[in-house]
DNA sequence: CATAAATAATAGTAATACTATCATTTTGTT
DNA sequence: AACAAAATGATAGTATTACTATTATTTATG
């Protein structure tokens, strides 16, 4: 017996919710594999249906394009760390500790349960990181903003946002430090493992451990220090 | 009369070094208007040739592909901003001083001099902005960095860093905070333009001010209170 | 079991990202 | 000014990508 989450997203994102039939959950399985092994640019929808057996007409009853796959798959993940933030949250009172747990979903959520068989969460994490950015850096950022595409991202935002102003009332800057911590938690996990001179933190074998302690450690310097 | 500087870059950018030439220098100039105007996925080396008055087999001659001219650019700017930076804290001691004169080149390098006839210091920047994230994103991030297409960054960081380190010796992440005021930069000035609901700051008429003053009360909070 | 809905099979188009070849123009040298 | 070498232009061509359209077949549903 097993329990299966559907997370609604923006209609506009797809032609047809992939979530409501096999061959929909198929395409985001091995979309999430296939973006993951050869990266977003090299991804096209003729691969994603020879590794299905299927037809690039069929998937593209699901999306229009490549783009918006993308970001449906980015608002999935999105809306299912906001999810895993609320549970984890819900009867804890300390906001510091909210925060922390907070911080803790954005470098490691994937790890946690609870899992959506055809979604690999630790794959889908690696593809935020390495193509979240690709998904607003566009020149359809503001007609794609007014349909809503990007509420996910936001409605994170907000979350974290509350909880940091919760802990500290006067901070000026707390959505800016929301989408900053996030940012800085994909951005720092990618250098570790690609660029390391452009950070200070290691990732060994997947532990981000450092990360986040780097992270706690900038939040509690801006939010509750002197 | 007028003072050219040239910057040196990695010689696996190009085929043949842009700055060199008449026509070159052009692929220069228009690729930057082009980009900007179109965003990067649409950007090709066919528009670009008809705008220049020549033929993609010419451009063909001085970039490999498009990647690269986008990643020749983005360094171009970044050793444009680099040398600025060591210009204008050549004289001053202060390190603290130092840091804002770094974080106001971060947000407005753009608005000073010394100008190269042939680049749009400005128009630059809003690509840097919008799609410098897209130059290290990409699969071949490892075997690019190995042949050193990033070292632009690097200084960068290296030189931020290194003020860092001389504000608070005993702070742990120089690097990571150095390559996230840079980020920080671009990203909320970008969220102010198009994503205002993930950012705190108002940019008005291209007036950073609030972004360089967030910048420089985050690393103030981490370097020197309490 | 009939019918609709979903998917597969096939084909085709326009644009993109190149490469190759040869003609012409520009540049530098004597 | 004459000439060679280098740079650029003109033209053509290929493979791949990003789709769209049409028809056949399979699958689900009442």
């Amino acid at each position: 017996m097993s329990i299966e989450i559907k997370i609604s997203l923006n209609k506009g994102l797809y032609k047809k919710d992939p979530q409501d039939s096999k061959l929909g959950r198929k395409i985001i399985q091995y979309s999430i594999i296939l973006i993951d092994k050869h990266g977003f640019e090299c991804f096209n929808f003729k691969k994603l249906a020879e590794t299905i057996n299927s037809t690039e007409a069929s998937i593209y009853r699901y999306f229009e394009n490549k783009h918006l796959l993308l970001t449906f798959i980015v608002n999935w993940y999105l809306e299912w760390v906001n999810y895993l933030i609320k549970i984890n949250t819900m009867n804890v009172n300390d906001p510091k500790k909210k925060l922390k747990i907070i911080i803790n979903s954005f470098v490691s959520a994937s790890k946690e349960n609870p899992s959506v068989s055809y979604v690999n969460e630790s794959i889908l994490h690696n593809i935020v990181i390495a193509e979240a950015g690709k998904v607003y850096h566009t020149k359809k950022v503001d007609s794609e903003n007014s349909k809503g595409f990007f509420s996910s991202y936001k409605a994170l935002a907000t979350t974290t946002s509350n909880v940091i102003s919760e802990i500290c009332p006067e901070f000026k800057y707390p959505y800016s430090l929301a989408t900053n911590l996030f940012e800085m938690s994909n951005n720092h996990i990618y250098f570790a493992k690609h660029l390391p001179q452009l950070t200070d933190i290691s990732v060994q074998e997947d532990d981000v451990n450092e990360v986040e302690r780097m992270l706690n450690y900038f939040s509690q310097k801006l939010l509750y220090s002197s």
